[in-house]
DNA sequence: CTGAAAGCGCTTACAG
DNA sequence: CTGAAAGCGCTTACAG
């Protein structure tokens, strides 16, 4: 009989019971030492000890999990955007190092805007039985949660609310933060100001957009149709249009909905050199916002606030609150960097 | 008696055994609907379907993967240096879309460079039983792996390769890439070429040191101590470090090794207003590169084809490869933008 | 302080 | 085509 243990050959992972065989005690002494269970004499906590090294062995927490009186797997669910997206990988960071401190995994997936999915995946995240979900959703109808929650997964909306309002959420100060930009924009002096956004569905871009024309309501300024664009999905689809929006001429300034909109509105400005002349605020953080001549303005969100702020509340569900759903705001700022205070 | 399902109150979530009982057959009948066994009758099928409809049944996969012969939890783990980091998420965005053709979740955590979290995470990950484990390594010893591996846990390694050669890895072309880069700079007339850069005990620093000195030697220029930095982190670490180096003066042209540090480095140059004097080649893409006057040239990597090549490797090997470990390397390319092409 | 029996929710192996 | 029994690796509830 040869050995088979090649590099990367198989053999079988130890269980329990090979540990408890090897240490010449009962399986549930093996647990106990696992679960460091306090009364098992010193000299048992060893031989187990010793046995499990020898064996590679490493405990198995789905099968605990099962038969656990919690049922806890330790694993929250975390549906984004898009988990490559600057903004939603700032906020899965801030869930992932909450998480960790409660010994918590995160599964997290990507909706890419596609409400089925987020169906789909909320699914199948409960077919693993995570222990909660935090969800930016895309759905305009949420009440499939309702089941889920009275059988024991904890969900939490971030960025955006459910619909109706189902779960607690954490989001941002979209209407107002939209309202400063615009106000801001006005304050040169320009009348002539674009809206330039995502998909309206979104009910964050539809938040902005409110902000927007309350802005230029309070300023008495009439809405033009002419300078809205809604529905771009990425940064080049933002650059096509704005180079267009711009073609038609008299656009003042541009307010942007998010970042990857920004991001191809500050090329666009550029291609056609019309970087000093028309003004630009945008919704969302931007890398090198600072650097770019002139700087980029925006309103700052804080996306790492709202992932600690969905984090906590969620494991506060998980801990047993029955509270009706809440509402967090996280305010958001505005950064004076030069392309918003262009004098007109 | 009354009823106590409030909005966010407790119920038990149904199992096979309730469906069963509800549509009057036996818990295997269920399963077999389930799994799509075909050899049900359809009128079984139905009632079973209605009975699991009706108790909002959803099954269990951590129990199911616990006894089914092949074990797989369909859920990989994926350690990152930092899901936020662009390169990280863009690669991690890769692995989720393979993954999910293939029915699997993702379970991503952050290294932060620390080798004792990557044994950790590792290990916890086992815990969790999942299918295969995708690391961006940090460590220097990864013959903890070998064990993992032959208990049936498949790794590869990515942007990294594992030391000693104990898995799969999928790296950039990192020596040449960065040889590529210096030879850029040289190609302008300029000698005396900075290399500023991440911490050397990262390897693809230490490559990309490589190829640099490579570059120089070839071009007969001696390399200047004075000229290399080492060890930053962060942007701002990168910028403090590129203003104080070019303070010193006779810089003609800068070297950065990774994203975050050409980030530091355009911002120091912008703040000197040296941006069209030294010239500048970074390794990754940045957002925004070719907005920033002048473009930023880069050495762009690939992270999606990692993430998309790892993932597929990762695959194979849960597929039942067993054959010795293999290195991929993804080519880089030279992205000319202007500010590695400055006249000197 | 320790361990044998039962059971978590499912699938396997088998009998009918 | 269908289902009862056994078992995956653990923890619970209990007895000693």
């Amino acid at each position: 009989m040869t050995e088979h243990a090649g590099t990367l050959g198989r053999r079988e992972r130890a269980t329990m019971r090979d540990v408890a065989a090897l240490a010449g005690v009962g399986v549930k002494t093996v647990s106990r030492v696992f679960n460091d269970v306090p009364t098992v004499a010193p000299e048992l906590v060893e031989r187990v000890r010793a046995a499990a090294e020898k064996l590679g062995y490493r405990p198995n927490l789905t099968a605990a999990s099962l038969r656990r009186a919690d049922r806890r797997t330790h694993t929250i669910g975390l549906l984004l955007e898009d988990v490559s997206n600057p903004y939603s990988s700032a906020l899965h960071r801030a869930v992932e190092d909450y998480a960790r401190e409660h010994n918590t995994f995160v599964l997290a997936a990507s909706l890419d805007d596609d409400p089925q999915r987020e169906r789909e995946l909320a699914r199948q995240l409960i077919d693993r039985r995570v222990d909660g979900i935090i969800v930016m959703p895309v759905g305009k109808d949420h009440r499939y949660v309702v089941g889920e929650q009275q059988a024991g997964t904890s969900f939490v909306f971030v960025d955006r609310l459910a619909t109706p309002l189902v779960a607690d959420a954490v989001i941002a100060d979209n209407v107002a933060g939209a309202r400063r930009a615009t106000e801001h924009l006005l304050a040169t002096g320009r009348r002539r100001i674009a809206y330039v956004g995502d998909d309206l569905a979104i009910p964050t871009a539809e938040q902005r957009f409110l902000g927007y024309g309350q802005a230029l309501a309070s300023a008495g300024v009439q809405p033009d149709p002419d300078l809205v664009v809604h529905g771009l999905r990425t940064a080049e689809q933002a650059r096509t249009a704005v180079i267009e929006l711009l073609r038609t001429g008299g656009v003042q300034g541009l307010f942007t909905s998010q970042n990857l909109v920004t991001i191809g509105a500050v090329e666009a400005l550029h291609e056609l050199g019309l970087q000093y002349q028309v003004a630009l605020v945008g919704f969302d953080e931007i890398p090198l916002a600072a650097v770019v001549q002139p700087g980029v303005s925006v309103i700052a969100q804080d996306p790492a606030a709202l992932g600690r702020a969905a984090a906590r509340r969620l494991f506060e569900r998980m801990a047993g609150d029955t509270g009706p759903p809440a509402v967090e705001t996280i305010p958001t700022r505005l950064v004076v960097r030069g392309s918003g205070e262009l004098p007109l």
